[in-house]
DNA sequence: ACATTAAGTGATT
DNA sequence: AATCACTTAATGT
């Protein structure tokens, strides 16, 4: 585990400080779609990214789902920080987006290394600072965007996070994570298409240019 | 060949 | 932008 993580966090972290993750820290290797946390869950550990993509999903008193934003390699969950702080429980929804290998850290090693290590402090404020970017962005786009410019950033960023062009994906799903109809995400999908945006194929998305 | 699921479309609110 | 009702197309058994 040492290996993976230098390769990942070496750059980020001081020597002393991967020590103390590799002897706490858990490797759990997750298949794509897998349920990493459900809302009202009790946090018990820290995920830090190694590979892969996480989706983090709000729901609302109904029950129906909308995406918040996607993690990458090298992120960790703003959310757990939250809960670490405050023995809370998750208020957020995370799934795999696609095979992933985490790391687990215990929560109460979070405050322990703040206090410890230079390199954990700035990683920890540095995530929460890109994560609450990140919220703020998704408040903006729900609020001031149309329909069809979120659905391009939710297609932009499924291609990135999977690395791949090509999106494989319902429509209806789609209307679940962006909590709209099918049929207004296939018109929209229609018109993106008609503007050579993206090509539509069944069960799968092209991205034309990214 | 048939059933099932995905996607397209017009009309209505 | 959402919903309904319906059609068409693709795919699995």
């Amino acid at each position: 585990m040492i290996e993976k993580l230098k390769l990942n966090y070496g750059y980020l972290f001081e020597d002393e400080l991967l020590k103390e993750i590799n002897k706490v820290g858990i490797i759990k290797e997750v298949p794509k779609g897998y349920k990493l946390l459900e809302i009202g869950d009790y946090v018990t550990s820290m995920p830090l990214l190694i590979n892969g993509a996480i989706k983090i999903l709000r729901q609302d008193a109904n029950g129906d789902d909308l995406i918040l934003y996607f993690l990458e390699r090298g992120d960790t969950c703003a959310m757990t920080l939250e809960c670490c702080m405050g023995q809370a429980k998750s208020e957020i929804r995370a799934i795999a987006e696609t095979d992933a290998q985490l790391i687990m850290i215990p929560v109460k090693k979070i405050s322990e290394w703040l206090g410890k290590y230079k390199s954990w402090q700035n990683f920890i404020l540095k995530s929460y600072h890109s994560r609450v970017q990140e919220l703020l962005e998704v408040i903006e786009n729900i609020a001031f965007l149309q329909l069809d410019e979120r659905l391009l950033k939710f297609l932009r960023d499924k291609a990135m996070v999977n690395n791949n062009d090509i999106i494989q994906v319902t429509h209806l799903k789609i209307a679940h994570d962006l909590h709209t109809s099918r049929v207004v995400v296939s018109r929209l999908l229609k018109k993106l298409e008609n503007q050579g945006k993206i090509k539509l194929n069944r069960n799968s998305i092209q991205i034309l240019h990214l």
